[in-house]
DNA sequence: GGGCCTCAAGTTTTT
DNA sequence: CTTGAGGCCC
């Protein structure tokens, strides 16, 4: 096997085929092609079988592209290795040996919706107060403990008393009991059933393990408890499991990642070897440069020094705008301009921060006709009738699955109400059947009335629609669905005529999923498998790069992946780093993990970086101000090349007075009020964002009046006038704002610009 | 039982 | 600003 291509330290990650391998893998060292040449070294040169090996990878996408390259790497049998993420894996041994714990073969899967609304039924029977208990927190609790391998009873117990505790164990108590009534489990249920599967069952332990005698983990850093234990125990009788991972890039905390599974990796696997890969090829010297500094701030980390051969580029860019829509502008003229330069623009992409930060961006990308794909965000499988169709589906593939069967009971509307719902819940509750069976029995349930003809037509139409699914394809079934239960017929009578033609493209859509399923699963395809695809299938797995479009997606999404020129936008305190993180003094680990997530995003870019950000920002409706963030601090002044392109007033240490003066009206910001006071390192420009705007105008014109020379708007339009930064321009309109007057001048230099007249210090000028 | 209206909350990140 | 949930009235 040729390993020629591989340097000394990829060489030694192929070779060390035996025993357990920590890899400490930095940014762009080109892991996967270490990776990759593993796999097929073991299959080619160590006579190991394909089958025999486990290769687990973050993302479906990931797990596509090494089985791909692995493929590529051998004459045959490169599809016959195991190469998928975490939750694929278990899936595939929950669906041969969940009956073992007692689940249905056509077990759902429950996204964070289901989740939600199953909650919600929890803490009514519970009777929990929605005021005092939140659906959000008991879920994360619920997630929390599972990460973690702790029961309800353990929970139970730890709660010592408590009674809060003990009514948050009450309810993952019942929220477990509920997801098994449905014959259903979360994404966490997905990796903690297996374990109790392989904790029950030695043989079906012993089975995979004897199966998997080479393990193979991606992205270690940001495997949680519960995937540990997983390859602890898959990997206990051949102990060759080789682990990858990069503490520096570990950014999925929140969803429960432990990151001392990779800096403990040594005394969970005595006799590990380490090898690490620290010549990265992906970056120029400048962008490695400035990351390698950002991550030098934080404290909890493994030290390592990352170099590159490549050439030093050139500097990372840091852009201020007014606004968002301005700083969009800006970024996409910016993607312009590198196609003018010849950088296909698939090689580009913008990142951000949250999912909200890309509305503005792809309307600039629509007004300027620039094709783009959104990552992530809304996601499709969302939207309300792609969720009530896969109701219908999963209702006739798992009849237990009373979550799926109340969504679409009266949907379209059958004249099922609430009444007749809560009477046949009871009524199940009493005889202990599932609410899909007690609708079955719709004649026994007393004091229905005219109802139960009703519920008898609507299991008819579930069985007939079992019976068809059994026969033809499930677009077909999408098909029968909309028109036999009469969904499209509503959807139709109901909705305006845009809505019901994209809610109807969506669908098509999904039908065209549905067929892309069937002809990649083959004769294996039934409706359990779609569904499962549809659940375990995230955003960027489906991300077609071959096409030229500009690329738009969150920071996280963007793990893995590597552009030509990539834009940072939203660099300002209190959305990246967020608020919660720069607050939570309690927490300071968080803002390491922000620290990180700035460190994947700066590693993504091979040639061009540049870093956006706005000064004010519309959020949940209200203008919020932000100062520069203080990771673009971070990045040593002379890696940097600035260019300010706003105009507003940039706040000043000596100005800090003017935000610690109470907040007019009690808002749920006040709680970030106290910013910036404490002994957090940050003291400079004052409360980023936090304040309505127009109340910073308001004081700052306040501050004005007591400045010895106070601006004074003495032109109007028509007349000639002076910027500062802007130069000459003429006066088009002015318009009284609440706070300010706006004023629209043409400049000659830089074209027509609105600004407000307090801050733009425009002077009069004779011409 | 259904439809309309008002009000509140929300978003940090995702398999 | 949006969306969802709950209340009220027909």
């Amino acid at each position: 096997m040729d390993l020629h291509g591989l340097n000394d330290k990829q060489q030694e990650v192929v070779r060390t085929t035996e025993g357990p391998v920590l890899v400490l893998a930095g940014a762009g060292s080109g892991k996967t092609r270490a990776l990759t040449h593993r796999i097929a070294y073991l299959i080619e040169e160590k006579g190991v079988r394909p089958w025999n090996i486990l290769a687990i990878t973050f993302t479906n996408k990931a797990a596509g592209e090494m089985r791909e390259r692995v493929i590529d790497l051998l004459p045959s049998g490169g599809d016959q290795v195991w190469v998928a993420t975490f939750h694929a894996t278990c899936v595939r041994i929950l669906r041969r040996y969940g009956e073992l714990l007692g689940y249905e073969r056509s077990f759902s899967i429950y996204d964070t919706d289901d989740q939600k609304t199953l909650m919600r039924q929890v803490m009514k029977t519970l009777e929990l107060d929605p005021k005092m208990y939140k659906e959000r927190s008991l879920l994360a609790a619920v997630s929390d403990a599972k990460n973690r391998m702790v029961s309800p009873e353990q929970m139970a117990i730890d709660a010592s008393g408590d009674y809060r505790r003990m009514r948050y164990a009450e309810a993952y108590a019942e929220y477990q009991v509920q997801l098994k009534k449905n014959n259903a489990m979360d994404f966490d249920d997905l990796l903690v059933k297996t374990v109790e599967l392989f904790q029950n069952c030695p043989e079906v332990l012993a089975e995979y393990q004897e199966k998997f005698r080479y393990i193979l983990v991606d992205e270690y850093q940001d495997t949680n408890g519960v995937q540990f234990r997983l390859v602890k125990l898959l990997s206990e009788k051949y102990r060759n499991v080789c682990v990858v991972g990069d503490d520096d890039q570990s950014i999925y905390k929140f969803r429960g990642a432990d990151i001392r599974n990779i800096l403990d990796f040594e005394d969970a696997f005595p006799g590990a070897t380490v090898i690490r890969l620290e010549q990265n090829y992906r970056s120029t010297g400048s962008i490695l440069d400035a990351a390698n500094h950002v991550i030098a701030n934080n404290e909890d980390r493994k030290a390592k020094r990352l170099w590159t051969e490549n050439e030093t580029g050139a500097k990372v860019r840091m852009v201020s705008y007014d606004t968002a829509q301005e700083e969009a502008e800006g970024i996409v003229r910016m993607m312009e301009n590198a196609v003018s330069r010849g950088i296909p623009l698939r090689e580009c992409a913008v990142l951000y921060r949250t999912n909200a930060q890309s509305r503005a961006l792809e309307e600039r990308c629509v007004t300027r006709s620039l094709p783009y794909r959104l990552v992530g965000g809304v996601n499709f499988y969302q939207r309300k009738e792609i969720k009530d169709i896969l109701a219908y589906l999963r209702t006739v593939a798992n009849g237990l699955d009373d979550i799926s069967v109340l969504r679409i009971l009266n949907v379209p509307k059958r004249g099922i109400g609430q009444t007749t719902q809560a009477k046949v819940a009871e009524f199940a509750q009493q005889e202990e059947l599932s609410f899909y069976d007690a609708l079955c029995e719709a004649e026994a349930i007393p004091g229905l009335g005219k109802a139960a003809a009703k519920l008898d037509a609507f299991v008819s139409l579930i069985e007939r629609f079992r019976v068809e699914a059994e026969e033809i394809p499930i677009a077909d079934v999408i098909d029968m669905v909309l028109e036999e239960s009469g969904y499209q017929k509503e959807l139709e009578e109901t909705e305006d005529d845009t809505t019901v033609q994209s809610r109807l493209e969506n669908i098509e859509e999904l039908k065209s999923k549905a067929e892309e399923y069937e002809s990649e699963a083959g004769d294996d395809a039934d409706l359990a498998g779609f569904l499962e695809d549809i659940a375990l299938v995230a955003d960027v797995d489906r991300m077609d790069d071959s096409e030229e479009r500009l690329t738009l997606m969150t920071l996280h999404s963007a793990k893995g992946l590597e552009f030509t020129k990539v834009v940072i936008s939203g660099m300002e305190d209190g959305l990246f780093p967020s608020f919660q993180s720069i607050n939570d003094v309690e927490h300071p680990e968080q803002l390491e993990e922000e620290r990180r997530l700035a460190y994947v995003g700066i590693t993504r870019a091979k040639k061009e970086l540049t870093l956006t950000m706005a000064r004010t920002r519309m959020v949940n409706g209200e203008t919020r101000y932000g100062a520069e963030s203080r990771f673009v601090a971070e990045i040593p002044e002379n890696l940097l090349e600035r260019e300010d392109k706003s105009t507003l007033y940039r706040p000043q240490r000596e100005r800090r007075d003017l935000y610690q003066t109470p907040p007019r009206r009690a808002s749920k910001w006040d709680a970030y009020a106290d910013y910036g006071k404490g002994s957090l390192p940050y003291q400079g420009g004052g409360s980023p964002f936090g304040k309505d705007v127009s109340q910073l105008f308001e004081l700052g014109r306040s501050a004005k009046k007591a400045a010895p020379a106070p601006a004074v708007i003495d032109y109007h339009a028509g007349d000639r006038v002076r910027h500062t930064k802007f130069g000459d321009g003429t006066v088009l309109s002015m318009e009284d704002g609440p706070h300010d007057t706006e004023v629209t001048v043409e400049f000659d230099r830089v074209g027509i610009k609105k600004m407000m007249a307090g801050f733009a210090k425009l002077r009069k000028i004779e011409d």
